[in-house]
DNA sequence: CTACAATAGTTGATATTGTCAACTATTTAC
DNA sequence: GTAAATAGTTGACAATATCAACTATTGTAG
């Protein structure tokens, strides 16, 4: 076998890997699978947003935009296609004008338990092998970090108002 | 506050949250803080796979597009931007033509530094509060983690062929 | 109570990124 | 030696992100 294909890098070997590569990898391989067995006529994308819409009641365009880390702009657009395709509906918020309610459609809410399954099959495809207490500490972990990197987001968030 | 705000919803606190939600959430959180405090006259992205060209000898598109689980299409146009900016160069791989090494120029490994500095620092923010032992398991979960998706992904591929 | 800042959502323009198929040149495998 | 596979490239196009401006509403400070 020549050098070129003997030379694969694997992320998490590195020293001092960025740990966004991490991340970025598994999400992409997670991602792609939960896609490709989720895709059907109904829907072939953002079946994590509408399996949040269909966990949550009075979930707000906002609240998924922040939970997703979208941009608004961008979220409206993915409730757009949610809507055209039938599974997802606005209603007015009934405290404060400015909002809508997100929430699924009788068609859509037929999508959940699909959605749910395939990723809690996903879920234990990718903890194969680990103990409970090691899974258990992993997400937790991860919570962790959230929490960390939100207080790094908001120092740059004021470093730019400055 | 009215409920369209209060509802905030933390996906590390969810019961059978898709995994690819927190690591989405991770990814961008990271991702973001690096670019802000990397953007420069000389660089304004893609510093991760500066980075890594960086760190590798004899590395290849092909490799790098793997590693970073990035079509290799797209990974042409990366390369292109990078040597427009005169921070990498294409040399022809001496055991197969096919292939070139993708290897930083002298402007390139200039930025390298500050580059590994943003990371490590980054790393270790996102790190704050683990002991030593967290650490080093959590990374190597991620990488079993990473070896699982694998082998969940290859399957699929085989599917598709059938 | 008023004025001003902040927020939820929308839109349009634009930039970035991803996807797919076709193609060349080369290498591998039978 | 022929066929399949691989590294890289290109073009067309789809999906996603970004940014600023805008409306309608709500929060807040005086």
């Amino acid at each position: 076998m020549l050098p070129a294909q003997k030379n694969k890098i694997n992320p998490f070997e590195l020293k001092e890997s960025p740990l966004s590569l991490m991340f970025n990898t598994l999400f992409k391989k997670y991602y792609h699978a939960a896609e490709q067995q989720l895709a059907s006529a109904e829907l072939d994308r953002y079946f994590y947003v509408l399996g949040l819409i269909c966990k949550h009641e009075e979930i707000t365009q906002q609240c998924l935009a922040n939970c997703l880390q979208i941009d608004k702009a961008t979220m409206v657009r993915v409730i757009d296609y949610l809507t055209d395709k039938g599974l997802v509906k606005r209603t007015p918020h009934s405290e404060d004008r400015r909002a809508y309610i997100i929430s699924p459609t009788t068609k859509g809410l037929k999508l959940a338990p699909k959605i749910e399954a395939t990723f809690s099959n996903l879920n234990k495809l990718a903890f194969k092998g680990f103990s409970a207490e090691e899974k258990k500490m992993f997400v937790e972990l991860m919570g962790k970090m959230d929490n960390n990197l939100n207080a790094v987001t908001s120092d740059l968030t004021l470093q730019k108002i400055k």
